[in-house]
DNA sequence: GTGCATCAAGAATCTTAGCA
DNA sequence: TGCTAAGATTCTTGATGCAC
């Protein structure tokens, strides 16, 4: 790849021309720009970014910090990022925290060495108190760049925010399970820690209330948004000899383990059972398995996070901003029984 | 209209001093 | 003389102020 200093070279001029040709400003001879367009059309040269930044102090690199690089949901976040990103001239730099605090604090240091422009994270714990929040908002300080919260929101949260309605869906999933004929209703929650696990807890709560319907207490299973105690939880309760009507899955991992559970143990989902989960398991559809959910724009959140934060490097001053992603029901036929 | 000099951060390389 | 540690210098690339 030629350098600034090639283009020069061969073009006859010093290396401040080629700049001002560049990024056209100050003077340079019409014909002299012409020529060194020339070269640098014929060479495809791009400025270095590495050197850009150095130079103009300012970098063109975003720090994405999430919870879960095998999480599909996590995937379609990344490429809706990676997509506005691109167009925008950024590049991306991921750090894995495996829902860990102090992986989270490691990467968030490493940024800040990195020299990042912005930071778009996916917080790795519920950051349910104050103290805890104080830690993560004194590394968010130490890299003193814009940054936006995806998915899970919590309290204290001073940044721009992408969240899901979390309350709505747990309420929609379980109001379509009711409509199916349902009435005895479980819940796989998640990690009660997350506001997102509690909001959508409250939404089957609400739904089931509205509907005169008791909540069967040995349905509520204590999950923690993973495909392994999803799994563990619903061979338990079906060992246990007693099923509900139906369950609901508190996200696509809980759906995962609960529907490898179900088969395993040759139970058939929207005969035997039904389910209804929060976020849709995109491989189902695939493997022509019916499955009822409410599904959100993932790749649309991701898009959004990332313009969320331009906006915020171009007007570090305004009111911070919140989205919400709205929810959508799909039903396929996983939320009936025949009992 | 053009080019020199300078600046940025940090790694790599070179130089120097001190000691055994 | 050889080794180590510490400090100084060089190098990378692009932007820009200022002199000619």
């Amino acid at each position: 790849m030629l350098t600034i200093h090639e283009v020069a070279e061969l073009a006859g001029v010093s290396k401040s021309t080629v700049s001002r040709v560049l990024n056209n400003n100050g003077y340079v001879n019409e014909e002299t720009r012409r020529r060194i367009e020339k070269i640098i059309q014929e060479h495809q040269y791009k400025p270095s970014a590495a050197a850009v930044s150095l130079s103009k102090q300012i970098g063109s690199t975003i720090g994405v910090v999430i919870p879960e690089i095998d999480n599909t949901f996590f995937g379609e976040v990344l490429k809706g990022i990676n997509e506005v990103a691109d167009q925008n001239g950024f590049s991306i730099i991921y750090c894995d925290t495996q829902n860990n605090g102090d992986k989270e604090l490691k990467a968030l240091s490493a940024l800040e060495q990195q020299r990042v422009r912005g930071v778009i994270i996916t917080p790795a714990m519920g950051y349910g108190d104050k103290e805890s929040v104080d830690k993560l908002k004194n590394a968010l300080a130490k890299l003193d760049v814009p940054v936006v919260v995806v998915d899970r929101d919590f309290d204290y949260s001073q940044w721009d925010t992408i969240y899901f309605q979390n309350y709505e869906s747990g309420y929609i999933a379980t109001e379509s399970m009711i409509q199916a004929g349902n009435k005895k209703i479980g819940i796989i929650q998640g990690d009660m820690q997350l506001k997102i696990a509690r909001e959508r807890f409250r939404g089957y709560q609400d739904a089931m209330a509205a509907n005169g319907l008791e909540i069967p207490e040995q349905f509520v299973l204590k999950g923690d948004f993973t495909i392994e105690t999803a799994y563990e939880l619903t061979k338990r309760m079906i060992e246990s000899k007693v099923l509900p009507d139906g369950m609901i899955t508190c996200n696509n991992r809980t759906s995962i383990g609960f529907i490898k559970a179900m088969i395993e143990k040759g139970i058939t989902i929207g005969s035997d059972i039904a389910v209804v989960g929060i976020d849709n398991v995109p491989m189902l559809d695939v493997l022509g398995f019916p499955f009822s959910c409410v599904s959100r724009d993932t790749i649309e959140m991701g898009r959004m996070s990332m313009k969320l934060l331009m906006e915020r490097m171009n007007k570090p001053d305004v009111q911070r901003s919140i989205w919400v992603a709205p929810c959508k029901l799909e039903l396929n036929g996983s939320e009936k029984t025949n009992r």
